[in-house]
RNA sequence: GGGCCCGUAGCUCAGCCAGGAUAGAGUGUCAGCCUCCGGAGCUGAAGGGCGCGGGUUCAAAUCCCGCCGGGCCCGCCA
């Protein structure tokens, strides 16, 4: 049985789309929220179409009629028409659906295809920290989003373990001797924080020498403070060993570049010693994670990427293409040709590509003179793979908007190498970072808040706000209904937002329960259950249709009726931000029902079981909404 | 030097891509609401003309041009 409003609105635009020959797509992006409520439910801005819309209105009509859905009114009104649904019999029908079954969900796609959303994909050499913690509740939602309208979703991590960070950290590791899981096990800390700590010391300690050796003695005032302050942290001993020993090397590049190298060939010990402390981060990571409900499909190491010879295959694939060129020497891509040739002939692949205006893009290195690959060629490699793997039809990478460059040359060589529908497809969703208040981060010394802290922070202040509100809370319970709080809080803070502003998270903020915020929503959610547990099992067929015929009720039949559309739109876009302002507001207008309507001392019995029907209504869409946005549903608050 | 992004009420933001209905929320401020289905709630008031200046249009917060302020990017780093 199909839902009859989002029935009902998928005939109007299919009649509106036939009439006016537009595509559907277009119809519906136009098809709009009124500016005042009572002007209509939905307005479609008929005058950039038509003068005398007479005509439409009747065809719209007659197919309504013949689809036995004679449950809106239409009015020309001011270049617009207006839409407006007969309560009564728009409420008789979804009596009928919800009591057969019917539920409210997302809308699903027509087009069902296959997306690869890679996020996260964090530096495996510390802990998972607040800068990329809009990367992952932004991926996740997104990946929910598809998901939920019919998409087949692949969820991939980028682990990036040849970079020379990677090197760094385990350069620290070879010289204390020591195993990255047994150390952390025997000095009992988490291990991406013993890594994270390993590789601050020990690439502040090799900048330090550096920074003395070219006798910059400011800069090495300045390191030394850094390293004191690393030192304060020691877990167990470890610091001077680590410090005297990277100060005895005598040439410390020739040993990260060595490791790198014989790391790049697949050699031991430096595999066996890399992958051991990845892992080790990794399992930190998945720990994290977990507490978010955030779960990936496939975790894909960069250097696999280059064993199994895929680096090679591109680097074979240019040599062979006539885009091929040398750079100072090295191989290279000639992307200005790719940019005359291939884009700016091009409409619609100068739309989909979107080059800066009048910037000169350089040659795209493939190799460096030494043989030795770069990071944008194994991330072409890896770009192909994706595709490859899942036949994807689509790859959303979410990463930061300082990539945008590097992102926009992958898409150009894989143009140039051949790989049109991979380049049209390959999407780059840029998010601007994330700063918290007073604090900067760098990974390279130690300085970050861990998204660990920060779940705990707000845990905590939500532990003691619940037992404010309630001092016979037990600790058990605070402690379980406090995490939900706490993560409900980050997820919401993290994609409320439009991506392109740059977000500033101030925990005091995020947890002040007077603004809207996760806790807003789940406390909405717990007071739309209790009336239903209240209330009991409902008795559809007593529900008289005259129920809806008051103002708010009315309102808020229609605000939970459009979640299909709305969650459809927000996958469509690709923007999170919009799922939860209709949330925010849907909660607004629930609570404000609330407290204007009781349920449960209604005396009509008709209409009591009527007004339960709402509140089903606007729990099962906030159980969805919220489910989408990963943010916990709590029985109790 | 060039490119990209952001700039809307005291504060945080929707609306801009696809120009049209009196520019919307929340928060903060002020004034009210606990014989109530849990007040993390509700009711009401004050508060901006959309960074600045031009242009296109019957119509501009939305499109174009030029400025200003803030951030980011222009490596044989990742």
């Amino acid at each position: 049985m199909d839902n009859p409003f989002v029935k009902t609105i998928d005939i109007i635009a299919e009649t509106i789309s036939n009439e006016l020959k537009v595509n559907q797509e277009e119809v519906f992006r136009f098809l709009m929220e009124p500016v005042k409520e009572e002007y209509a439910d939905f307005s479609f801005p008929i005058k950039r179409f038509l003068n005398k819309p007479e005509d439409l209105i009747f065809k719209i009509y007659n197919n309504l009629d013949s689809n036995n859905l004679k449950l809106v009114d239409i009015e020309p009104v001011s270049g617009f028409l207006n839409f407006k649904f007969k309560e009564e019999r728009l409420f008789e029908k979804i009596i009928d659906y919800v009591k057969n079954g019917g539920v409210i969900k997302t809308k699903k796609s027509d087009k069902q295809l296959t997306i690869v959303v890679e996020h996260t994909s964090a530096n495996p050499i510390h802990p998972l920290h607040m800068g990329h913690t809009r990367n992952t509740c932004i991926g996740d939602t997104l990946s929910r989003l598809l998901s939920a309208r019919g998409h087949k979703v692949n969820r991939r991590f980028y682990i990036d373990d040849m970079g020379r960070q990677v090197v760094i950290a385990a350069l620290g590791f070879k010289i204390i001797n020591e195993n990255p899981l047994e150390l952390s096990k025997k000095v009992n800390i988490k291990p991406d924080k013993l890594v994270g700590w390993i590789y601050a010391v020990s690439s502040t300690t090799l900048d330090a020498l550096e920074a003395k050796k070219k006798n910059n003695m400011e800069e090495a005032e300045k390191l030394a403070a850094v390293l004191t302050k690393l030192k304060s942290q020691d877990p167990s001993n470890l610091f001077d060993k680590l410090f005297s020993g990277l100060s005895s090397l005598s040439d410390p590049e020739k040993e990260i570049s060595n490791i790198m190298l014989n790391y790049e060939k697949g050699l031991d010990p430096e595999k066996s010693l890399i992958r051991s402390m990845t892992k080790s981060v990794l399992n930190g990571f998945m720990d994290t994670l977990n507490k978010l409900d955030i779960n990936f499909d496939n975790w894909d190491w960069e250097s696999d990427i280059v064993w199994n010879g895929l680096v090679d295959n591109v680097i074979n694939l240019a040599k062979n293409n006539k885009y091929f060129t040398k750079f100072k020497d090295a191989d290279a891509l000639d992307i200005p040709s790719i940019i005359n040739e291939l884009v700016k002939n091009d409409q619609q692949i100068s739309k989909i590509i979107n080059l800066p205006k009048g910037f000169e893009l350089p040659p795209l290195i493939l190799r460096r003179s030494d043989g030795s690959t770069l990071y944008t060629t194994r991330d072409i490699a890896y770009s192909i793979y994706k595709f490859n793997e899942t036949k994807a039809d689509k790859v959303i990478n979410v990463i930061g908007a300082d990539q945008r460059l590097p992102q926009l040359q992958i898409r150009l060589a894989l143009l140039g190498l051949g790989f049109k529908k991979e380049a049209l497809n390959l999407i780059h969703y840029d998010y601007e970072i994330v700063r918290l208040p007073g604090k900067s981060m760098h990974g390279r010394r130690g300085e970050y808040v861990t998204l660990d802290e920060v779940i705990e922070d707000i845990k905590n202040k939500a532990v003691e706000e619940l037992k404010n509100r309630n001092p016979n809370i037990s600790n058990d319970s605070a402690n379980e209904i406090a995490e939900k709080i706490a993560v409900g809080t980050l997820r919401f803070s993290m994609v409320q937002l439009n991506s392109m502003k740059p977000l500033t998270f101030d925990i005091s903020k995020a947890i002040n329960l007077k603004e809207n915020s996760g806790p807003y929503l789940q406390y909405t959610y717990v007071r739309a259950l209790n009336i239903l547990e209240k209330h009991g099992k409902i008795n559809y067929d007593a529900i008289k249709n005259d129920t809806i015929n008051h103002k708010l009720r009315r309102s808020m039949l229609i605000k939970a009726l459009k979640f299909p559309l709305i969650a459809a739109k927000a996958a469509d876009d690709l923007s999170p931000e919009d799922l939860v302002s209709y949330l925010v507001s849907l909660s607004d207008q629930f609570n404000q029902w609330y407290e204007n309507d009781s349920v449960i001392r209604e005396n009509d019995y008709g209409i009591k079981e009527g007004k339960a029907l709402l509140v089903e209504l606007v729990k099962n869409t906030l159980d969805e909404g919220l489910y989408l946005l990963g943010i916990p549903r709590l029985n109790k608050i």
